[in-house]
DNA sequence: CTCTCCCGCCACCCG
DNA sequence: CGGGTGGCGGGAGAG
């Protein structure tokens, strides 16, 4: 009964282990400590949770998403194997349960299941049970338990992947050493290390991790990749890869009837060895080398990258490469082998998906489908600035102009077409359709609660471009991975978390569907009675992490990934004939009707080319004279190198048209050390901040007239972690009309993660004078905004608190209890993404984050990479994500970020200033 | 049925 | 030698 009788067989366990032993409190305890170092098997976690506390509940829980902190501990090389340390607290009941017994070995799910064990009274003081909260739970737990048993799919390679990479920050600063334990890693994750092997091997022939020492890997994170697949594509050009494929998928050979040599009999280069294509960086000096067999998995991962980097199709099916690399491995062709190739080949699939490299696919032929993964990762390696590039960047210009073509037509009103979504009015008002058309590809995306392209657009535009809808797929489940790539193959990075928990950050990431509670504006401004809005509170739809339509409520559907977000019409009645384009490209765009000029805009920005896609111009006749409204929120800032034009993409909230004066704004955040020198960053906790004074000197860089302004909004509970950003006004110079002259407006506004809970100030636009005169970090600290909303006439206020916005239940709440304000979906929120290593540390709900990186725990100004690092991360997280409420714990790098789109409300305010 | 790929045995190989 | 690695393929879940 002791550890060695922990069956590491399942087909023993039924016989090894005793009911007795599984109910005695004591046993367990045992168990875990001596089986902890035999316990290979997955099953090893539940042993080690059975010596968690009886609190389980807020210990053991493998809430990855809570792992994005660093851990304290961090830079211990040697892992501390506390599971209860680093497990963070569940967001869920439902989801800690699922992870337990996601890391609970079936067997023993099923051994206990049957003996009752999870009867109350048997098991009451039984930690493991106790963990569960079963112990209150009558029999239908058993069947609850065994609902909840993981399935498959819970436990793949992938899943842990993401979970994996979670808990790493895509793009470290240069000066972060982040070690991985594997063992650490491994216990975190519930899984044996086995497992782990197989995730950083893959990893580590991208050269995102490398071995620093026994069980101790660096992590490096995507800095290098586009710099790796570059080689790669190389490599594999130089290998004739490409020909190989084309020659075998000509061939269609039969696996069996596959003659290995045959290729080089006709003429194909042969193969070189095997051998890891190393790019390491310096940075962790790679240990042992290569050792046993070449690394296998590492060199197939290679060049199994290379297979699609050379193919014009970007789509490699698994016989193919298993094909390849069987004849490279100079292994024996037979069918076994094969066999094994094509599990390696999903294995290294699995990681790479989690990557948001590839995509599962099926090609067609003859013969039937095949499996086949599809590259959709950056392909154009010509800038290593690939990361941190909006994403939309990485869309090609056709895609775009369909994409933003459908966002315009969504905010235009013509979403309909996607019956599970609301439908804006082209009188401006809002109707909705709530999942109207069950059949719609979107629905299923509710099961995952996500909010990823339930707007349809994005998404339906690509599934409707690439037929086997890996993009959209892509769209829907991939983490938020800022693509560098300005390739038009490359889709929206973004890493999916876990959908089964219920909780998935990243597509909040992607796009969503925003809810605004514009009663305040319908009623009281200009647009009162143009917009026919009905307010309704979103109730939290934290638990189902559903967005919350309501009738009658705006929306917008924006792409968040890269926090830039459209807001074409946005302006169509407030500046009628002046648009914050100085070159005036986009008004003047002879109408090609549906397209968006943020495309075009977008891309000068990112791109800097001058030149406008015909199809980025805008409608006039649709948009009369509205202008172009783009915020770029910045994702990964960095502070380094946003003279960069490649991170150009990247920069938060920054004008289109003055990206200099944003760059002035930064640099003198910079150079001040004041992260938080901005209202919004002041804001965030709600906390009176003193540097509120900087963001309006440094706003003088940026009063360029031609500045637009929007109305950044907490979000309604319902929006989960969105800000709403809509045009207060146009430029101040722009002469635009009042707002009550203002068309019916087609709800603009922009919608984006908030990463703070805290209170939300409410930015008027520059065309108020007042409100510009006053120091924007002045109103953001003052909690509840109260602001008069710009136009003549409308002595509309708009009120914006975010405790009364962000949370019905917490509506009276003010500023100054930013806990109670912390969104109710605070443990819900998805925190699955890497983007947590901003969340402060003490935070309860981020436990021990394992990597050794440096954290800014103090209010103290952050340096400029700190700021960096946080910024990046902040943008997907949702209000709750955000982390500690605590006011005292705000950390001004991270306020900063989040509040990139405030600054850009800010500049317009610092020339009054 | 095929497709996937989890799982973990056990051989390597390093310190 | 012990333990970290990771090749490998049986076999079972998923579709």
């Amino acid at each position: 009964m002791e550890a060695g009788s922990l069956p590491r067989k399942a087909g023993m366990e039924v016989n090894c282990l005793t009911l007795k032993d599984l109910i005695n409190p004591r046993q367990p305890r045992d168990f875990a400590i001596e089986d902890g170092e035999h316990a290979q098997k997955e099953n090893i976690f539940i042993d080690r949770l059975r010596m968690a506390p009886k609190t389980p509940i807020k210990n053991e829980p493998i809430d990855l998403s809570k792992q994005k902190i660093f851990s304290p501990e961090r830079n211990p090389i040697t892992p501390v194997k506390h599971v209860d340390r680093q497990q963070a607290e569940p967001w869920t009941p439902t989801a800690n349960l699922k992870m337990l017994i996601s890391a609970a070995s079936p067997d023993i799910r099923d051994r206990e299941k049957k003996k009752g064990l999870f009867r109350p009274i048997e098991n009451k003081d039984d930690a493991f049970t106790d963990s569960l909260q079963l112990d209150v739970v009558g029999d239908s737990t058993v069947d609850e338990f065994e609902k909840q048993r993981p399935s498959r799919k819970q436990k793949s390679l992938g899943l842990l992947c993401q979970k994996f990479l979670a808990r790493y920050p895509s793009y470290p600063l240069s000066t972060e050493k982040t070690t991985i334990s594997l063992d650490e890693v491994a216990v975190s994750l519930g899984v044996e290390r086995r497992r782990i092997y197989d995730i950083v091997n893959v990893l580590e022939s991208l050269h995102l991790v490398s071995r620093v020492a026994k069980n101790q890997y660096g992590w490096h994170g995507r800095h290098s990749l586009p710099k790796t697949l570059r080689n790669l594509q190389r490599l594999g050009e130089e290998q004739k890869y490409e020909e190989q494929m084309a020659f075998l998928q000509q061939k269609e050979l039969d696996l069996m009837d596959y003659k290995f040599g045959e290729r080089k009999k006709d003429g194909y280069p042969e193969a070189q060895d095997p051998q890891l294509v190393d790019f390491s960086e310096p940075d962790y000096p790679s240990s042992s080398a290569n050792s046993r067999k070449d690394k296998s998995l590492r060199i197939m991962s290679q060049k199994f990258v290379m297979l699609f980097l050379v193919s014009k199709t970007k789509i490699v099916t698994l016989d193919v490469a298993a094909k390849i690399l069987i004849e490279e491995g100079h292994d024996t062709p037979d069918h076994s082998k094969f066999k094994t190739k094509v599990r390696r080949l999903y294995d290294i699939a699995n990681v790479l998906t989690s990557l948001a490299l590839i995509k599962k696919v099926h090609v067609t032929e003859e013969r039937g489908r095949k499996p086949a993964f599809k590259w959709i990762g950056p392909v154009d390696f010509s800038s290593s600035d690939e990361q941190r590039v909006d994403v939309s960047a990485s869309v090609s210009p056709e895609l775009k102009r369909e994409t933003y073509g459908q966002i315009q037509v969504c905010t235009k009103q013509k979403l309909a077409r996607h019956g599970s979504f609301n439908t804006v009015q082209a009188s401006g008002r809002i109707q909705r359709k709530v999942n109207s058309e069950p059949s719609s590809p979107y629905r299923e995306e509710q099961g995952s609660g996500c909010y990823s392209l339930k707007i349809g657009s994005l998404a339906a535009v690509y599934r409707q471009k690439i037929e086997d809808s890996s993009w959209g797929e892509a769209l829907d489940s991939k983490r938020v991975e800022p693509s560098s790539s300005l390739d038009p193959v490359v889709p929206f990075p973004v890493l999916s978390v876990d959908p089964e928990y219920g909780v998935n950050p990243l597509d909040h990431s992607v796009f969503s569907v925003a809810h605004m509670d514009l009663q305040t504006f319908s009623r009281q401004n200009s647009l009162s009675g143009q917009v026919d809005v009905s307010v309704t509170s979103v109730a939290s739809a934290v638990e189902s992490l559903k967005p919350a339509l309501l009738a009658g409520q705006p929306f917008l559907c924006v792409p968040a990934t890269s926090l830039f977000m459209l807001c074409g019409g946005l302006q169509e009645g407030l500046s009628p004939g002046s648009g914050p384009e100085k070159d005036g490209r986009i008004s003047e765009a002879p109408g090609s009707g549906e397209l968006s000029s943020a495309p075009s805009a977008q891309k000068r920005l990112c791109e800097k080319q001058p030149e406008a896609e015909p199809a980025t111009k805008r409608p006039s006749r649709d948009y009369e004279e509205s202008s172009l409204s783009l915020i770029m929120l910045k994702t990964p800032s960095d502070s380094t190198d946003f003279a960069s034009p490649g991170t150009l993409g990247s920069w938060a909230f920054t004008p289109l048209e003055d990206i200099h004066g944003n760059r002035q704004l930064r640099a003198s955040e910079e150079a001040s050390g004041k992260a938080t020198a901005n209202c919004f960053a002041s804001s965030e906790w709600g906390h009176p901040s003193t540097d509120v004074e900087k963001p309006s000197k440094e706003n003088e860089s940026t009063k360029d007239s031609s500045l637009l302004q929007y109305f950044y909004v907490q979000p309604p509970a319902g929006l989960n972690g969105f800000n709403v950003v809509f045009p207060g006004g146009q430029n101040p110079h722009s002469g635009g009309p009042p707002a009550g002259q203002l068309p019916p407006f087609g709800v603009p506004c922009m919608v984006v993660p908030a990463p703070t809970p805290g209170p939300f100030p409410v930015l008027c636009s520059p065309a108020m004078p007042g409100l510009v005169s006053s120091a924007p970090g002045t109103l953001a600290n003052t909690g509840p905004v109260n602001f008069s909303l710009p136009g003549p006439g409308s002595a509309a206020h708009l009120v914006i608190g975010p405790a009364g916005i962000v949370n019905p239940k917490s509506s009276t709440l003010s500023s100054a209890d930013p806990q109670l304000q912390g969104q109710p979906s605070l443990n819900l929120s998805p925190v699955m993404s890497r983007s947590h290593n901003v969340i402060q540390p003490e935070s309860p709900i981020y436990v021990g984050h394992p990597v050794s990186v440096k954290l800014q725990k103090s209010p103290v100004p952050v340096t400029p990479k700190s700021i960096r690092h946080t910024q990046r991360e902040t943008f997907f997280k949702t209000p709750g994500s955000l982390g500690d409420p605590v006011p005292k714990r705000r950390e001004k790098s991270q306020s900063r970020n989040a509040s990139s789109a405030q600054r850009r409300l800010e500049i317009p305010g610092s020339g009054a200033d």
